[in-house]
DNA sequence: AAGCTATTTATACACTTGCACAATAAGGCT
DNA sequence: AGCCTTATTGTGCAAGTGTATAAATAGCTT
């Protein structure tokens, strides 16, 4: 719509700027995603996607060969960035193991992982998983990394109760723990408010520490 | 494609039977999940459903108002059926209550329950719910209705130890419970080659008899 | 057998979609 | 200052979309 402080001659062709093309790239993704947690796949066209980002529909074929890759990208930059977060909370310095697995679980089970609209992103993806082998590698990969930061820290948790777990018995906790965790972020995202601040992240400490066997806090029995 | 066998003359216009209503309501229902589990909902157009319940594209108007209360209605048929599956496996007359949770479990963690077409259905049209207020609330009443089913049982469960556990604390419990089963069944459905058969519901049992503080059965430890 | 009715097909329409490509100008280089 | 590259716009197109509606016919009623 022409700005009616600056009328604007007709058939005067819109002014643009040239960004780096990493910022382009980003600008557009970034509105790839947005696109799609608001109206969905079906919703994300590319003129939208365009409009979004502040350009012209046809700049996004000079950025990517087309549709398709786009939505491959703007995938892989969304579990680049959950996973980040994720793993983000396990760098602690200075604290014993069962600290650290309590921060970690606790900081998945708090904003801004427990999220409403990167849920929504998330499983429009992860729906289409089953059709496209891509999407479908890329969940993998995330998934497997993350059980494996899980795997490595209950490791050490045991091990700093002088119990020494074999691979088996390790690989069970960490499917269990990462299942607590999944779990709680998809209620937590679908349904925040039924669940008081930091309750999710109370029942998640103390499930996976009974998954553990690990005996209750001081003066933390109720 | 016309049959070799019966050559058809040109311009016929195609034969048609007249099924009762009510099945088929259940044929374009059941068709337009198939389409959205394999195309997604942009691939699931009127067309390509018409195609699969074996009708043209017309037809689906004279059932249904548009292409929106067609797929609200099949989001519904999906949650009934699902919901339904898992809740049979909780009438078990004659066994323990802790013999009918291990049951409960066991069979929300196994085929048919564990999908990968019903994953793929629940989490496309579940990332909608964000911006859909209808399949929100669908989906909160099936969570909700499950969540109590789960609560009965571990009320029953740990009323046969003698254990009286207060109204939270019951509320805790089938948080964390229904978080197993939601994680481990993501898990299963996405990656069920990744577990051997039965693992998951061993990890589920042993998670969640964990989590209630119950003993282990004898000769269960490995 | 004839007629009625509502299920079903078929066609039309306005609109959107992804993609292709020519035209243009922004901004660095000399 | 002028030029050259290329990022960006604008237009066009064929295919597909949901919806509206007219035409046909399957199967029941009489």
């Amino acid at each position: 719509m022409p700005d009616a402080a600056h009328p604007a001659p007709m058939n005067e062709r819109r002014k643009f700027r040239r960004e780096g093309e990493e910022r382009r790239r980003q600008d557009l993704i970034d509105a790839t995603l947005d696109s799609v947690a608001e109206h969905g796949l079906e919703g994300a066209s590319l003129r939208t996607i365009a409009l979004r980002a502040g350009v012209t529909a046809g700049l996004i074929r000079h950025y990517f060969p087309g549709k398709e890759e786009l939505l491959q990208e703007a995938y892989a930059a969304l579990m680049g960035r959950m996973t980040e977060q994720a793993k983000a909370a396990l760098v602690m310095e200075g604290a014993s193991p069962r600290q650290r697995l309590a921060a970690f679980v606790t900081a998945n089970l708090n904003a801004p992982i427990i999220d409403a609209r990167v849920f929504s992103l998330w499983a429009t993806f992860i729906g289409r998983a089953g059709a496209d082998p891509t999407l479908a590698r890329a969940h993998r990969e995330g998934y497997l990394g993350f059980r494996n930061e899980v795997e490595a820290v209950v490791a050490e948790v045991l091990g700093a109760e002088q119990r020494r777990p074999d691979a088996n018995e390790l690989r069970h906790h960490a499917i269990a723990i990462n299942a607590i965790l999944d779990g709680l972020w998809v209620e937590g995202c679908l349904a925040g408010e039924m669940f008081s601040p930091g309750e999710l992240a109370t029942i998640g400490v103390k499930a996976i520490e009974a998954e553990l066997g690990l005996a209750p806090e001081k003066g933390e029995d109720k």
